[in-house]
RNA sequence: GCCAAAGUGGCGGAACUGGUAGACGCGCUGGACUCAAAAUCCAGUGAGUGAAUAACUCGUGUGGGUUCGAUUCCCAUCUUUGGUACCA
């Protein structure tokens, strides 16, 4: 044997070989093991007929790249599968699916260079992935498994796109893209940046689009906001991302004109100090409001803004620009000529694409002014010059603005506002509006890999839908966009083309971007094998709403806006009976290379999950995860500290397994040291209440103090170690199901039950308490719970060390507080 | 620029509604076991003065304040991270 292992040791150096053979218990075998037994029995498939409340918690279903999971990716199931372990062993009846959302564009950039069929290569990635899911113990249903790329599937997201256009919700128009030249496709906006920084031209072209209109939701979007548990911040950035604003369109007469123009203000409070107008480049007027000797002046000016990205426009841009039409408008409070203007910064899109430029009380206003010597008059009282600075506050209250029929002079913000708007609206130049900066969703993509949006084009320019559903994909020769810019689609003659009793049709070959998928597929993984509805009505009922749902903080916006914009829709189908999808929302905080930084391919940081998998074990990575820190932070991955962990599970496992191998101890059934017993109700109480909460950082120390505990005191106590094993049992899923089994049970922990806390055996019974003199800790004293105040204060004088304080010292004043501290107030000297 | 969150040992982090700062883990130091190592176990570990396991001083980004007492509350300020970008 001795020989043997020196072989061993001369002939293999390779550490995780070494590793394993000291390994505390083998944890690739006992995992494997479990893994099995999971999948046969089917411990974790879940149905509605249990009589047991229900509990939905869901993960953010990954797209399956082809570069895999690293250990960032597996906080999140980490987490959410430790919450549906804990809600199955506290009762609950808990869903909890996984699925692919697999359509989306690296597939199909590989299939453009490769020809491999982005099938193919989302396949293999799947099972990559799932791989990986499965080796880390997570307990989803797997019988729920559901596909965005499945025809069973995406019949279902293009049956609610149907929906949406029957209601209007969805229609074309001509907007404004962000083209890629090379990729030939639209991107959204928020992945401009992205495309430019990897080297790809972005230009903005009109193209015919599917439009979503979003906006049509806003208020309830906004509204029922209130309603859900999400972290406050995710609700800020949407409330601003829909950008609410109560304001006044106002008319303004023009000279030389008959017609008006129209602008949209939330300072009508303002209009005393407005010195003149801008319109947007766009603007219809832009070109007629040029007087002859400015015609040139503006006509350039207008090619040129056409010219820039949005990006230029919108971006970095510091200095503003402009043109006057020489053309003046009439300010309808003052009567006096205003001068308008024609600038870029005045977007097109957002209220009128026409404002009335209030310098004083603007800050892009203040500037424009500045630049082109435009006067700047004070109408709000402002605590310095405006004519040197800006001030915008609402705080305050208006000044020169009066005339004949109205003053605001003295009035607050809301009353200056509300009388101007309504004495606007009686002289018929005005009217109240709400304005949101949210706009309608551009729905189309120009790719292949992708849901085809169910659509039939005829000839003579009518719609009509698609009525066998699902419309599949076929296959394709090449992968690359046809030379218009349509989607490979498009040269596809058998497919593009067909007939019925309408007449001939073209199909629309624009697909649906890869939020469609991830729209809806919460309520899929209720009912995944449904033929004839999306959901069974009754299983909706049961399962809805998600009651908790974890993902990054990268989706607080869009993915999640978009999700909740469809179901209010199905919801005002009838498809759903709730108003809002996921109830209580938490977002992991990404975790970042060794170095610190974000894990990326380019920086060489990333830690694959298999390999930590590999070389410790899923019980240890899923433990050391949330050991990391507080699940929300964002925190750095450090490797050597990993070994913390597989010491505290090698500790468990001493707990049931003698030092050198062998048999399973026999575990005591005396009753155990009151200390220790105490110990063990604390230990519950925090674990399953840190559990609760997520606070799963916490929740592992007390387990690992609790450890450390029966370890001193030698304790092989039957209850103790039991109640351990159920407390781990979330966390570490396998080696808690071995050890639950090396003591007698042949029913798997993960049905066993949550243990209970006595709350007299969580308190106390003798308390450490402090003594302070001036606040400063000088000694403490042991006393039974629940002292009365006279016997802290004559123990705490006892104490030896607090003598020399106190001793012909004025005490000017005793505070107790009960169970904790004593401090005495002498008189310095 | 604006909005939000956060700054605690060498490191990740703990600390209930203001009440013994640094739990737990990593790392480090010393010791036991061993031919030696690994593993394991024991002890120590915020900084400083000190022979000290005596005692004291300082210490939760910085500067003030409230309080018997502040990591915790208030004001100011700096830094970091995330979001946003002329939405009138």
């Amino acid at each position: 044997m001795q020989l043997k292992l020196y072989c061993f040791f001369f002939n293999y150096t390779d550490t995780t070989l070494i590793d394993q053979y000291t390994m505390r218990y083998d944890f690739s075998k006992t995992e494997a093991k479990w893994q099995a037994r999971w999948q046969k029995e089917n411990t974790f498939s879940t149905s509605e007929e249990s009589g047991k409340p229900k509990y939905y918690v869901l993960d953010m279903f990954p797209y399956p790249s082809g570069t895999g999971l690293h250990v960032g990716h597996l906080e999140g199931y980490t987490a959410s599968d430790i919450i549906a372990r804990y809600k199955r062993s506290c009762g609950y009846n808990v869903l909890h699916p996984m699925g692919w959302d697999a359509f989306g564009l690296p597939a199909e950039q590989f299939a453009i260079k490769t020809g491999t069929h982005p099938k193919t290569t989302t396949e293999e990635n799947i099972r990559s992935f799932k791989g990986t899911l499965q080796a880390m113990g997570f307990s989803y249903d797997w019988s729920r498994e559901i596909n965005t790329t499945d025809p069973r599937y995406f019949k279902w997201t293009q049956w609610i796109f149907l929906k949406l256009y029957e209601r209007g919700l969805a229609y074309m128009s001509e907007v404004d893209v962000n083209w890629c030249e090379e990729l030939k496709t639209v991107l959204a906006n928020e992945e401009v940046d992205e495309k430019i920084a990897d080297g790809y031209t972005v230009v903005r072209r009109p193209l015919r689009q599917w439009v979503l209109k979003i906006t049509a939701y806003a208020d309830r979007l906004l509204a029922d906001l209130d309603d859900v548990d999400w972290p406050e911040n995710v609700k800020q950035m949407q409330r601003n991302w829909i950008g609410r604003s109560e304001g006044v369109e106002i008319d303004f007469e023009l000279r030389c004109h008959d017609k008006k123009l129209r602008v949209y203000t939330t300072r009508p409070d303002t209009l005393f100090g407005a010195t003149y107008l801008v319109i947007s480049p766009e603007h219809p007027l832009a070109e007629k409001l040029a007087t002859a000797g400015q015609l040139v002046a503006v006509k350039n000016y207008i090619s040129q803004a056409r010219l820039k990205t949005e990006l230029e426009r919108t971006g970095l841009q510091k200095e503003k620009s402009g043109v006057f039409t020489g053309s003046y408008a009439i300010n309808p409070a003052t009567g006096e000529p205003l001068p308008v203007w024609i600038s870029d910064f005045v977007l097109t899109s957002y209220g009128t694409g026409a404002i009335m430029s209030v310098p004083a009380h603007d800050s892009r206003d203040w500037e424009f002014a500045r630049q082109y010597h435009l006067p700047i008059i004070e109408v709000v009282k402002s605590p310095h010059d405006v004519q040197e600075k800006v001030f915008e506050g609402k705080d305050s209250f208006p000044v020169n603005s009066s005339n004949d029929e109205i003053s605001l002079n003295g009035l607050p913000f809301n009353e200056a506002f509300e009388r101007m708007a309504t004495w606007l609206e009686t002289k018929k130049v005005g009217q109240r509006k709400v304005n949101y900066k949210l706009r309608d969703w551009i729905f189309s993509r120009q790719r292949y890999w992708g849901e085809p949006i169910p659509i039939k084009h005829y000839l003579d320019g009518t719609l009509r839908t698609e009525t066998d559903l699902p419309l599949s994909l076929p296959d394709v020769e090449a992968y690359h966009p046809s030379a218009t810019g349509e989607s490979p689609l498009a040269n596809i003659p058998h497919w593009l083309y067909g007939n019925d009793e309408h007449g001939a049709f073209r199909r629309e070959t624009n697909t649906m971007p890869q939020w469609a998928g991830s729209c809806w597929y919460y309520l899929r993984f209720i009912d995944p094998e449904n033929s004839n509805q999306l959901i069974d009505a009754e299983k909706e009922r049961y399962w809805m709403n998600v009651d908790l749902y974890i993902g990054g903080a990268e989706h607080a916006v869009l993915h999640l806006l978009y999700a909740r914009f469809w179901h209010k829709v199905l919801f005002d189908l009838g498809v759903v009976s709730t108003r809002e999808p996921f109830k209580k929302l938490f977002n992991q905080g990404m975790i970042l290379g060794e170095d610190n930084e974000k894990m990326s391919k380019s920086r060489g940081n990333v830690i694959p999950a298999d390999h930590v998998l590999q070389r410790y074990g899923a019980d240890a990575v899923r433990l050391y995860e949330m050991f990391l820190g507080p699940l929300e932070q964002v925190k750095p991955w450090n490797t050597n500290g990993i070994e913390g962990i597989s010491r505290f599970l090698s500790k468990v496992w001493r707990l049931v397994y003698p030092e050198h191998e062998g048999s399973a101890k026999r575990l005591s059934l005396d009753a155990m040291p009151e200390e220790l017993l105490r110990r063990m109700h604390k230990t519950i109480k925090k674990v399953g209440e840190d559990t609760e909460l997520l606070k799963f950082n916490t929740a592992i120390s007390e387990m690992m103090v609790f450890v450390n505990e029966l370890h001193k005191a030698g304790c092989t106590n039957r209850t103790a170690v039991e109640a351990l094993l159920t407390l781990l049992a979330p966390y570490a899923p396998h080696i808690t199901e071995e050890l639950w089994e090396s003591i007698g049970h042949t029913e798997s922990i993960s049905l066993a039950s949550f243990p209970a806390f006595d709350q007299k055996l969580v308190e106390e019974s003798e308390l450490t308490i402090a003594v302070q003199i001036n606040g400063k800790l000088r000694g403490t004293f042991p006393a039974p719970t629940k002292s009365p105040k006279e016997f802290l204060l004559q123990e705490a004088k006892r104490v030896e060390s607090i003598g020399k304080f106190i001793e012909g010292q004025t005490i000017l004043r005793e505070i107790v507080v009960l169970d904790k501290l004593v401090n005495f107030v002498v008189k310095q000297g």
